[in-house]
DNA sequence: CTAGGGCGCGAAAGAATCTTGCGCACGGAA
DNA sequence: TTCCGTGCGCAAGATTCTTTCGCGCCCTAG
């Protein structure tokens, strides 16, 4: 697998232009990190297929889209053992208003970045779903006031 | 501004479409959404002006950039008055490590979603940049173990 | 009922981009 | 020095993008 290590100054300026925006030309791409169009894309290929560009995304604006609930939901299950840990997993898989979740160490066991329309359907979601699992212990939520801070997930050395 | 009632079907198929994948040529778009290409083209431009598409980004894969370590932190403030809480979101903007940043209500008042390369650095940051600053009364972090799900935003109904 | 306006689609053409093949330069190893 | 691997840039054809234009549909006012 293609490693950090195996980068050069040019990949790094690729992934920061990309993850910028990523729907950018590969002409204006290959502008921006100083080399032509031919190697530039043969670069894009290698960093998609070598896993570290992992796919394209477009942001969408949620409020915009009828999306007012954003929140947070820390999970502590009754029971960590691998079996339940995955049992848990699936289930987050399943449920369309958890847009992201992660498993975690510390006070909580996962960590749900859920999105929803209104107040309403949170609830019902974190009584239903969540509260209602047998395996689940507690449950926290944190409803999101404003995004601070949305950025791409890796820094870029510049 | 454009708002949800103003979206078709065809609409939400392309937003389903360019978050799945928002490198998809315009062709393959209109192909999928099963109108021409012009009219599919004209539609995007409009969702991006009218900022329900935000942006594109490519998905980078931490890991293999030589980041290891993936965290939350929930930060609690001493003092929560407006001003006091734009200087803190001032700062989370100016901490390369904290690549999301949520204001919340609940036990906490932010929520940090943090990248580093490794323990060490990461620890460094929660010592020297969050506990340093002088608002902030609590710090609780979650390394998080492994992702479970990461998806786009917005629920798009089929 | 009918005429007119607005809206969105699809076809076509020119411009821009993508993609491939090829030759060349540079740098390390025998 | 010579050989070889790597990566660049150039150029050409294929694909895609983007604009323009005309058509049909629906809604509404007359």
């Amino acid at each position: 697998m293609l490693q950090k290590a195996d980068l050069d100054a040019i990949d790094w300026k690729i992934l920061r232009e990309l993850q910028e925006d990523g729907r950018m030309t590969n002409v204006e791409l290959s502008r921006r990190v100083g080399i032509s169009a031919p190697p530039c894309l043969r670069r894009v290929r290698r960093l998609e297929e070598t896993g570290i560009i992992r796919g394209y995304r477009a942001l969408l604006n949620a409020p915009a889209l009828g999306m007012d609930v954003v929140a947070f939901c820390l999970i502590g299950l009754k029971h960590q053992s691998e079996t339940e840990l995955k049992v848990f997993a699936d289930l987050t898989r399943g449920w369309p208003i958890v847009r992201g979740a992660w498993m975690v160490s510390g006070e909580s066991d996962f960590l749900l970045h859920c999105v929803a329309s209104d107040l309403a359907t949170f609830q019902s979601f974190v009584i239903e779903a969540l509260t209602s699992t047998p395996n689940v212990d507690t449950v926290r939520t944190a409803l999101t006031i404003r995004k601070v801070k949305d950025e791409g997930l890796v820094e870029i050395p510049a």
